[in-house]
DNA sequence: CGATAAATTGAGCCCAATCAAGGCAAGTGG
DNA sequence: CCACTTGCCTTGATTGGGCTCAATTTATCG
């Protein structure tokens, strides 16, 4: 629906975005060869450690990015200290909240995770002027609007058990360029972030994730890596079906 | 930033829009008196009784709303019928999920209420060829999901007493256009309701309200007009600030 | 290998859910 | 006008799921 444009070859392309992802699947996906170069004029590839912060929550926004390896995760913090992980950002995915007002997010790399980050000055001005690009962009917050209602309804209403199968299932499907073979995949985030994730607490999401192990649904290796054995079985746990 | 239209006077509305809170500060605002009279040729103005439906879970969506006046509540269902209220759209506000796909929401009034429902193809052609309403539904969009973001962390990290008073800041803020005087507010969600929205139950939100009551923060008249004693022990209680 | 962080496990407690009773207001029919 | 119903809300007693605090065990990394 929204991509028209860039079969052209590589050789057109700006060095910057010839292997990039978010040129394939990402907002960049809508732009020309033309538009590339001038939007990469004022990009940088960036490669961030797991932890390390990307925009700290109500800082002054100056950049959006493309997440183009690796995890992101969104934060909101109470002024008391407990934290919420309100989204998390895969590969492809932009992170970004146009039109200035609101929002205060905090942004930090859960993995080792390279973004290209763009001028937002530049990509406003572009959206502005390319309706391609200001409807992919709107997709991307309806995407993400989708994300945190099904979330909601997760956080408000499904027990301890339920929400960390719902994880799993989550990561498993929405995680598909994450490393990952026969024996599973890779947890992308800590049990502590899976804990602000879930809203919930360390030590329940390990018991609840024992739980899984002990009911042969999942087997782990490690605390990181998942396989799950029962994919049905893991619905009905999620409460979903 | 968007509005740049209509000081024209009354009488080149259309009559369906004269008097509209949604041509003021809702979509419509950005368009033209000419546009105006294309799209409300597919419009119709509907009142709703309390609790009635206006979208099901799952359902084909061929019509936008926008809401006159009331409450309608988004909700979303889980397969053994827990529920959860995942946003509140109020007078001026718009509902819908452009881009058709995903999304599976339902709508109902909470209370008695008026909206003005617009031809689903009408507004996404328009939106297309307007680049103004295609930007003031995106924002809508943003707005949303700020709000729903701002919800996840009250689901997934506030207590049960914080979920309430941050409820009653959120209807006495956000609800200007509701029913108030001097002695308060009336609360546009039975308490059944209150508790679907705060992942809570029906008897917590009334001992929740109780004590706020108690500790002389709010005053309560019925079940339903609210009183804000102290704004600042309630924002306290809210975990704000 | 030792040091330090991350994850698991256990014991006890507390907040909110559940189960159950009763109150209150509006409507209905005799 | 009053008995009765019905829907909504409040209050009480009890239970239980997830949190807290604390002790190990297991990864990770110099």
């Amino acid at each position: 629906m929204d991509g028209h444009v860039t079969n052209s070859s590589l050789s057109n392309l700006p060095l910057l975005c010839r292997f990039c992802e978010g040129r394939r699947n990402g907002i960049c996906a809508v732009l020309t060869p033309a538009q590339l170069l001038e939007i990469s004029r004022h990009s940088s590839r960036r490669q961030l450690a797991p932890g390390e912060k990307i925009v700290a929550e109500g800082e002054e926004i100056s950049s959006y990015h493309n997440v183009l390896r690796g995890v992101v995760a969104l934060s909101k913090t109470l002024s008391d200290g407990r934290q919420q992980i309100v989204g998390l950002r895969f590969p492809s995915d932009f992170i970004g909240r146009p039109y200035g007002d609101e929002s205060d997010l905090a942004a930090h790399a859960a993995v080792e995770t390279d973004v290209c980050s763009l001028s937002r000055e530049r990509l406003d001005r572009m959206a502005f002027e390319v309706p391609d690009l200001g409807r992919r962009l709107h997709r991307q917050a309806l995407k993400e609007l989708d994300e945190a209602r099904d979330w909601l309804l997760t956080l408000g209403r499904k027990t301890a058990k339920e929400r960390v199968a719902s994880f799993l299932l989550l990561i498993a499907a929405g995680a598909e360029p994450l490393p990952r073979n026969a024996t599973g995949f890779e947890l992308p985030l800590s049990r502590a972030h899976i804990a602000d994730f879930l809203g919930l607490t360390i030590e329940t999401v390990s018991r609840q994730m024992g739980a899984l192990r002990r009911s042969r649904i999942i087997a782990l290796e490690g605390s990181r890596r998942v396989a799950i054995h029962d994919a049905e079985g893991l619905r009905r746990a999620a409460a979903l079906g």
